[in-house]
DNA sequence: GTCTATACATGGATAGAC
DNA sequence: GTCTATCCATGTATAGAC
């Protein structure tokens, strides 16, 4: 096979790439640093991706479209708010010690006016958010929480507070985090799970009444 | 005065550090960078700052300073969620058009690994949850929600949102973002606000047989 | 004290070697 | 087809001009 020494030197690069950004932020990614901490040489970025954004964004959705398989089968037999709380748990604390979370969120940093990557990093934020989606729309239309919310806002505001409170890490002295509001928020989701047609009945009042 | 001139050329620098990390991002800021910007020669970064992160580290200080003493007097006044919502919508508005929400969100992708910019940057972000912290405290020692969360952690979970929602723009085709949750979040807020120690006693119950 | 000209380092990209 | 030597652009930092 020829062409494997391509698919090697690609996966090297790219795996670089990812260790370079989870370990010196997006700022300090550069062709050489990535080649260097990939021990090969630096045009190589440019002849197998083009450019670093290109390298970039290959990176950002090889990596997502691994993790994300990682959860696929829990995902899907979740039936209660408090076990969706549980697999997000279990999500923040593997991305994160993996260091995937960190790296979303520098890739997020480096879109800004640079739609190639806004779109490519768009796409692997896509795995995660359509994994989730179908879950929580489920959920939600046996719940009066889905008078308020849809999956989609959701799912959005989720991975901003994920992305968010990483990015935040660095300017804290005590690691707080999101795991410590994912726990805080187990006992409302098992009082959200305890809610059935009546209260969203009730709720739906409510709403109505105030929203005029 | 003779030392007018060096204010005002520190002056210069910070407007133009803020407005190139708003417009091009920190992927792109550099001494040459800001200093096109401002129309100024790019040593007097070092001159004035010594490095380019110690003008971002005042950039980012001054301008918080300046946006955050806008709000305070609105702060003060806010006695129910619904209210402190309102203020959040007008600060999310004005504070994601002047740019400040995007220059926080790059600043700190650029902390990443950096710890002299992450303490300026935390810095900042401090200013914003300190004058906000109070509020809060006032408002869940007199709500069930108190049960659950302590200002410190919601304070810190809605600045994540904020910066979170603010970096995922550049990944959308139509802007949603933070204004939306907001909007679908007053119903709730006056929902909270309508109850009262009763309430609070009854989740109270709740959420300790639920806990064990 | 303030600023500029200039030196030196790092990054991006390609022409050509293998 | 794969990779390296090399060129030019950009970035940092300072010695010295004003």
């Amino acid at each position: 096979m020829p062409d494997d020494r391509s698919a090697a030197t690609r996966r090297t690069l790219v795996d670089a790439a990812l260790a370079t950004v989870a370990e010196q932020g997006i700022a300090k990614v550069s062709a050489r640093t990535i080649a260097t901490r990939g021990g090969v040489n630096q045009a190589l970025v440019f002849y197998h991706f083009g450019s670093v954004d290109g390298l970039l964004a290959e990176a950002c959705l090889v990596s997502t479209g691994e993790r994300v398989a990682r959860y696929a089968d829990d995902l899907a037999v979740v039936t209660t708010f408090a076990g969706l709380l549980d697999v997000a748990a279990r999500v923040q604390v593997e991305e994160r010690e993996a260091g995937n979370v960190a790296v979303l969120a520098q890739m997020l940093a480096g879109s800004h006016g640079n739609p190639a990557l806004a779109d490519a990093v768009g796409r692997a934020l896509a795995l995660w958010t359509e994994a989730v989606r179908p879950v929580l729309d489920r959920l939600l239309a046996a719940s009066p929480v889905g008078e308020v919310f849809d999956a989609a806002t959701l799912t959005d505001l989720a991975a901003s507070a994920f992305v968010g409170l990483e990015l935040m890490e660095p300017t804290r002295e005590s690691p707080v985090a999101a795991g410590d509001a994912l726990v805080r928020l187990r006992p409302v989701a098992e009082l959200l799970d305890g809610l059935g047609p009546l209260a969203r009945r009730a709720v739906r009042g409510v709403l109505r009444s105030r929203e005029r």
